[in-house]
DNA sequence: CGCCTGCTTGAACGCTATCAAAAAACGTGG
DNA sequence: CCACGTTTTTTGATAGCGTTCAAGCAGGCG
């Protein structure tokens, strides 16, 4: 179940995740190429492991379905959360450029992913400016995001960390298509929202329910329902970034 | 000052930062076209500000000579330093790639950068794919560094947080030519440094003291000297990474 | 000399961690 | 459907790391 698996390929221009509002469109040349490039599927299990820390990774994903998240953690075990993964994130770009992954990648929910190879990375260089200025694009926004993390870890208190990750995840899920107003629903759990925030897990506990208790949030078995996105927002200072189109590779 | 000047301006052929050890050799082919995308020098002091959150900036830089620092601030005044620059490093790709800048650069010593036109930065991507591949090469680089750093702020405590910061800075500096095994001075003041970690000054203060007491570093008149770099290292359960080749744009 | 910025120190407070344990939710097999 | 083990969430009490407040000191510079 490790390997990709062909059955439910499909050709990337009915690909129904650009269907979806915001990605750029392909022309017949780069959806030619996208297709070509693109070596089968994979789905995974929640949990199941995608990429480990220091593994040289042959292949590259592209999040077609769930939710999954990157990771790194010290020798002692202290594991921080680094990002989320939604559909159309591209994932183990690192690993690509620079020889070997960094960081972890675990599925949260089943997903399901594209599959590139690496070795057939650099064509994408050669062959197409528009879609390696895409991909250097991604690894732009992944910067962007990491940034706003930061300032987030380092200088919000732990209410505001919570409440800036819960809005976060919800303009996030939104415009991947993972959420939708109406079914809010984030698939964390409390210690995955302690590891992200650097926060210990009774105290994110605490600082949950103190959310929750302000109508913000509504913990709902495994998970929370985001109710109030805004208000979240604006308790971290964080405005939720104006969405233009992206690429989709 | 504000602006480019051209007086010391010289080809990238002959660049002296390219003589460094570590950097990528250009053909002759891509020298030229770095060359023709220069657009001139600027010098700045310690202080400037180089780029501001939310500006569109005009400009790409490289840097030549000196530190930098990027920062993002919440309304309320509170800073978070992202990381510092130094020679090599490229900056402002992210407003290159998604409008506006989300973070603010300022000078942390005089410096000297290449300056480069963001209107003719799309052409890198469709002349070159080894620019273009070096690009999102170092767009990945700094990504890294941030999942880093974010895993040092969420989860390392103060002493740790501080030898990972200055046990960093000890072999950036080294491998940029800024420092040397001899003379490894940072030239960061404690409010940096406090912003960099997270904490307070006051316990940034006793921090590192803690530090200067187990020989480690020691504080000399607005900045510190770094003894002994792998103790700072293994304190933090950091690895330096081993430096191959990077690019130099 | 005097101001300003940066560093240092001590004391009190408080946010967050840790410890410990219970309750609730979930999954699984009978 | 119930019983049971496991994971996740919840709660209370205690301890400690880091903040804040408040000074004082040192050094650089006009």
């Amino acid at each position: 179940m490790d390997a990709p698996n062909n059955r439910s390929m499909m050709k990337c221009e009915s690909c129904v995740l650009r269907s979806l509002n915001g990605f750029r469109a392909l022309d017949a040349e780069e959806a030619k190429f996208v297709s070509d490039f693109k070596s089968g599927e994979l789905t995974c299990e929640p949990g199941m492991n995608l990429i480990s820390e220091g593994a040289y990774s042959p292949h590259l994903y592209t999040v077609l379905d769930g939710w999954g998240f990157r990771y790194k953690t010290l020798e002692d075990g202290r594991r921080q959360i680094l990002n989320y993964l939604v559909p159309g994130d591209m994932v183990g770009l690192q690993g690509a450029m620079l020889e070997r992954m960094d960081h972890s990648i675990d599925a949260l929910t089943p997903m399901r992913l594209c599959v590139f190879e690496r070795a057939r990375f650099l064509t994408i260089f050669e062959k197409s400016a528009n879609l390696a200025f895409d991909v250097t694009w991604l690894a732009s926004r992944e910067e962007r995001l990491l940034d706003e993390h930061l300032l987030s870890v380092g200088q919000r208190t732990a209410l505001e960390r919570a409440a800036y990750l819960l809005a976060f995840l919800y303009f996030r899920g939104l415009r991947s298509g993972m959420l939708s107003a109406a079914d809010a629903h984030l698939p964390l759990n409390q210690g995955l929202i302690a590891d992200t925030l650097g926060l210990s897990l009774v105290h994110t506990n605490k600082t949950l329910k103190r959310l929750a208790h302000k109508g913000m949030i509504a913990w709902k078995g495994r998970g929370c329902n985001v109710l109030d996105p805004d208000a979240l927002a604006s308790l971290a200072q964080w405005t939720p970034p104006k969405g233009g189109v992206r690429p989709l590779i």
